[in-house]
DNA sequence: GTAAGGTCTGTAGCAACTACAGGCTCAAGA
DNA sequence: TCTTGAGCCTGTAGTTGCTACAGACCTTAC
C-alpha cells in the first residue's frame, strides 16, 4: 500500500513517523477529542492531511512542556474558534501567558543553576547543591 | 499531636502542606527513590526537616515543567553526589542544559503567539490560529 | 479512659499513554 | 489469480505516575 491516498492525504503511519508520535497514541488522542476524527477510505483508513501534523506536533510538544490534557485542551479551543466570545478568549488567554511565563522564569534559574553547574566543573571539584535553591527565586 | 517532633522537624501532612504537593504522593517518591528515606520517631511517623521541603519542591517544580521522573533523578544525582566523575557530572549537565534551552525557546514561541492572540482580541477579532503555527519554529 | 484526629501499611483506582491480539485490506509478485 | 506480507482496524490489557481508600496504630484533649 501506499503512503498516497486520494492525493495528499497520510495514512497513521506516516503521520506518526513525522511527528515522532507513537501510533498508538494518535488513535487515543482521537478517542479523547484532541485530535479530530479525520476522514475515513472506504475501507475505514484514516487519513490526515498537513493540518493533522501541525496540531499533533503542537499538542506533543506541549505535553514536553509539562501542560495537561486539558490545559492543551484549552490552547486548542484557542484556535478552533467556537461560540467562544472575545472577551472569554481574552481572559483565558492571558492566563495561558501567566502560567507560560512562570514557567519561562523557573527554567531560566534552572538554566542558571546547570551553566554555573557546568562552567565550575570544568575545574576539579564536583558541585554542591546550586541545582536544589534553584527554584526557591522570589 | 502537634508538628513539632524532636525539635524542628515536621510530620508528612505539614510537608505537604508546605509544598502543596498531596499527602499519598510523599509516599510515593520515597518508594520510588526521589525522595529519601526520612527518619522516623518510635512509633514509626516520618519527620522530615527543610532540606526536604527544598526537594520536593524542586521535584514538584520540575514535573510542572515536563521533566520525567528519570531526568528529575538525573537532575538530583547531580546533587546527591556520589561516585560520579566531574567529567560525566559535566556532561550531564550540559545535556540538560540543552534540553532546558529548548523548552525556554519553545515556551517563548508560544509566549509570543499568546500575547499576540491577547492583543488582537484587545480589538472585536477571534484570531485566527497563531497557536498552532508556534512551534514551527526554524 | 475514651473520642478525635493524625499516621502507618497495603491495595485499589485513575490519567495518559503503550502494546498486543485477532481480523480485514491492499499492492505486488509467482 | 491467488497468495503473501505489510499496514490498517478494533478492543483490551499493561505501564507510569500519581491519588484515594481501608483498617489498624498512636497521641493529644477533654
Amino acid at each position: 500500500m501506499t503512503d498516497h491516498v486520494s492525493g495528499s492525504g497520510l495514512l497513521r503511519a506516516e503521520l506518526a513517523r513525522r511527528t515522532g508520535c507513537n501510533l498508538e497514541t494518535i488513535r487515543y488522542y482521537e478517542k479523547i477529542g484532541m485530535m479530530p476524527d479525520p476522514p475515513r477510505t472506504p475501507a475505514g483508513y484514516r487519513v490526515y492531511d498537513p493540518d493533522h501534523i501541525l496540531r499533533l506536533r503542537f499538542i506533543l510538544r506541549a505535553r514536553e512542556l509539562g501542560f495537561s490534557i486539558e490545559e492543551i485542551r484549552g490552547l486548542l479551543d484557542l484556535v478552533d474558534g467556537g461560540d467562544q466570545t472575545c472577551v472569554e478568549v481574552k481572559e483565558r488567554t492571558e492566563r495561558h501567558l501567566a502560567d507560560v511565563r512562570a514557567k519561562i522564569a523557573d527554567l531560566r534559574r534552572i538554566e542558571k543553576a546547570l551553566s554555573a553547574t557546568a562552567a565550575r566543573c570544568s575545574g576539579e571539584a564536583v558541585p554542591e547543591c546550586a541545582v536544589l535553591e534553584t527554584l526557591e527565586g522570589p
